[in-house]
DNA sequence: CGGACTAGCGGACTACTGTCCACTACTTGG
DNA sequence: CCAAGTAGTGGACAGTAGTCCGCTAGTCCG
């Protein structure tokens, strides 16, 4: 039996995923690679309601993560209103870095996302996709950034961020990344000639 | 037990590493995602044999394109001896990209490689961050790229490319990065004030 | 209310990774 | 050549991801 798309979902059901995501925060919180399985358990669910609800860790972790994926595409939405164009964009990514280093286990799910042609099938990667979107437009119309980017492009560039070390001077590390992206974003750009 | 870091193996050791090795390669080719058990069997030894000499299904990939990636860093030499370093550079990206996206399942491995603070004691790995850092210095030297750029920072450039996806028009991808990450570096470089 | 329909449940099961340790057999010194 | 010591073996074992399917119990229609 598939899982519904969308449809009314039983009551039961409904209950059961929320009662997931709980525990999943709890307990992924404390340790960042808990067993899924141990995870079901303590939801007091089997492990085939489970991987319905979330086929596999980085399903979870997505979804467990969503609110606070809400807020960083929320904040490139300000971002935009507030900033210059190609400075939004800058922040932002400052944002998605410590995004990155603060959800422990969130980069490893990213890193197992992106490049899979199922990505954006996944919920909760495609708002984050829809703000690089709206980021990049505002840059294009302003001139900012080389006209031919796409939010495919930007992505892979900015891969690294999910490769970055938790231990060590992550700040820098990424500061020279967001640097250097963003220099090789402008290169070109139309409102430089 | 500890195994001998360079020593004299026992010379029953070192067959059963080069019969790991060789029957690793045909299985790996075969389907990438080969059980490792299924491989320590075919090559008629126990697991713990296996594990000790490829202590992950990364390690042992890593090692079983020893031989390839011996020629990707020969061939940042010899693109050193007969470009200008930034060509030299470029080209080599391409290299790389290519070499991504040939070798199934090494792309993973590297995906779990870098960034662990581990990474420089992979053998195979460390050659490929030397030949790195050779095109990196002839690159400052000339004054093509800007001068704070560590190997380390360029191989955060790059992680994408081991995000590329083989199906897709991955030659189109890899280049738009090839070039995005290129203008990055060269903004800012001496040569150009 | 009650029965039929089926979405959804749950846990047994398979497959795989990686660890551990009692044993085997290569080596070396006498 | 033999014996002692130990490097190295190998497979049993433990733990986890993910699948499968017979059963349970919500839902809905009469």
């Amino acid at each position: 039996m598939e899982l519904r798309i969308d449809g009314p979902q039983r009551s039961d059901a409904q209950r059961n995923r929320e009662r997931i995501l709980k525990v999943a925060l709890v307990e992924l919180s404390h340790s960042a690679d808990a067993p899924l399985s141990a995870i079901a358990k303590k939801a007091g669910v089997g492990q085939g309601t489970f991987y319905r609800n979330f086929p596999n860790r980085e399903a979870l972790i997505l979804e467990v993560y969503g609110h606070e994926v809400q807020q960083l595409t929320d904040a490139a939405a300000e971002l935009l209103r507030t900033k210059a164009p190609d400075q939004a964009l800058c922040e932002w990514m400052d944002s998605l870095a410590r995004f990155a280093v603060a959800k422990v286990g969130l980069a490893d799910a990213m890193r197992q996302t992106i490049g899979t042609s199922t990505a954006s099938a996944q919920p909760g990667y495609a708002p984050v996709v829809a703000a690089i979107e709206a980021l990049l437009v505002a840059n294009h119309e302003a001139g900012t950034i080389r006209p031919d980017v796409t939010a495919d492009d930007f992505i892979l560039a900015i891969a690294g961020i999910w490769q970055i070390d938790v231990n060590g001077d992550w700040q820098s590390q990424a500061a020279r990344l967001r640097d250097l992206v963003m220099d090789g974003l402008r290169t070109g750009a139309p409102g430089r000639d």
